[in-house]
DNA sequence: TGAATCCATCGATAATCGTCGATGGATAGT
DNA sequence: ACTATCCATCGACGATTATCGATGGATTCA
């Protein structure tokens, strides 16, 4: 079986483009910015890192196990709560980080593809 | 029932840090490069009308559809190529592009989640 | 009260990125 | 041969980003 898509040629002309499928744009605006949350190897391990474990993870944690400083790993904290992945507690001297409660399930499923 | 990590607190000590869940390194650069590549609303459109056409798409289309300039377009679409997303073929005065035919099964699926 | 720990935030810096205009190669039609 | 079209690439520019050191608030322990 040949797949449609290989069978070019098209009839073109010369200087008229063809229509592109329909792609809304704030779909376009919102996915892009939840890619680019995850489009950083440090955010990435993190937020991989809350995938997996059942015990909540401190800044501290991260600091110690990705080899940044403070300051780096609460900035990519707080742009990981900001695109929505992320949510906090405070428990004393320490925050713990966990993935956000109330997931929309396709970022859930999403995840669940990019990560297990 | 009460999820576990709902939890908190745990017993901790003062300066002393808890263990991550591992995540390899190089898995974290690789999937973050791809989530990087996806990571833009155009680029994302792009892929996006890749994904939904059945015809092959040129850069000139995109151009004409998205309000960017010839060499905006080529440069992003030089991206999702480096990025092992999408191939390309001349005809003629026109280089149609479509979605690489054997990307892997991981990487269809997140598109899938991600698009549809 | 004083010291130690955790963390967010600020300011700075170098690197990366998105965008454009200009250019030139390739191809096709006249 | 000349012109028009498609496209990749280059160089430049401003915006964004990743990273760090310094600072200060909050909390706990002695």
């Amino acid at each position: 079986m040949v797949v449609a898509v290989k069978e070019l040629p098209m009839i073109r002309e010369r200087g008229v483009c063809c229509e592109l499928p329909c792609v809304n744009e704030d779909w376009a605006e919102t996915r892009a910015s939840l890619m680019k949350a995850l489009g950083d190897p440090t955010r990435l391990t993190m937020v991989a890192s809350l995938w997996r474990t059942t015990s909540p993870i401190c800044i501290c944690d991260f600091t110690a196990g990705l080899g940044l400083t403070q300051p780096t790993i609460s900035h990519h904290m707080a742009k990981l709560k900001e695109a929505g992945l992320v949510e906090s507690e405070k428990r004393g001297i320490w925050i713990y980080y966990r993935l956000r409660d109330k997931l929309p399930t396709e970022t859930r499923e999403l995840l669940s593809r990019l990560i297990d």
